[in-house]
DNA sequence: TTGCTCCTCACGTCACGTGAGGTGGC
DNA sequence: TTGCTCCTCACGTCACGTGAGGTGGC
């Protein structure tokens, strides 16, 4: 009767969290264990956790992050993904925050994490096109000799 | 005296192969136990182990692999990068192999493997290019906030 | 001969996986 | 009420890191 994907009043589930981050829940457990995602606020011993879709989007951030930059747990802490991925901080600061010199402030922080990971993402790029040349030139080699054979050498 | 970039007559030393490829000796050793670079041959226990140049190739290709497309020990040795990366093999097999069958057998199999990492490198160029544009979206989101907050809002 | 690098256990670590046994919300 | 998902230990695993104690080649 209710959707699952649809967030409900209470909030969603471990195991939604994980389903649409393409992770499990051990993983989310272990992110708040090391203090890589917030624990629940003032959840009792052994209540369910609760999550919102911003938190959904963090952990998907943090996973993408991992997985194609190559990065540790500990090394994502250091980015402080946190201030660029979260929309809903941006979200809620929009109507908050009147002072003019502190919206400066959170939003040039927030672009120096940004330009940081698109920094990394840049190296990346160009290791994964070296990769990329260096296999097409074996390939070719190959043809070629392939070619050759097929001419009779 | 000598020079250890120079491999001697009797082969480079574990350590000289793990800085070429930039990692470290008991990494080395553990691909060694688990099958994954071959153990040298005939070597009395507890001796040196000596390698050739191309070892430094194929290692060096096996790290490329696992960083950058995530690959873990398991799917390297599926892969079998032996076949494509050993340069040593092919240059071998140019005087050695007369059957144009059989050399055409060796050609085709090295050709599909280096399809299926191309395969695989395409794709995570996909998924970095994905971050990249989704990094610009939000820098861009950023700064037209800041230019606002210039403007007097 | 003196160092440096090498060797083999073997225990430690990081980032989780995987039950074990039990409680709680649709 | 019945399942399914959740909870907390806690031990296992993968891919090495890091000494401990000892031997071997420039």
């Amino acid at each position: 009767m209710t959707d699952p994907t649809q967030e409900s009043p209470k909030g969603l589930r471990i195991g939604d969290v994980a389903r649409q981050a393409g992770t499990t829940p051990r993983t989310i457990r272990y992110y708040e264990e090391i203090g890589l995602l917030p624990a629940a606020e003032a959840r009792e011993p052994g209540a369910h956790r609760t999550y919102a879709a911003s938190d959904v989007e963090r952990l998907t951030s943090l996973l993408r992050l991992k997985d194609l930059l190559g990065l540790s747990l500990d090394e994502l802490k250091d980015l402080q993904v946190a201030e660029a991925a979260r929309a809903s901080r941006r979200r809620e600061w929009r109507k908050g925050v009147d002072d003019p010199a502190r919206r400066r402030e959170i939003l040039e922080s927030s672009l120096a994490y940004t330009s940081r990971q698109l920094e990394l993402v840049e190296r990346r790029k160009g290791e994964i096109n070296a990769l990329e040349d260096e296999l097409v030139q074996q390939e070719k080699k190959v043809r070629e000799l392939l070619d050759e054979l097929r001419r009779g050498d």
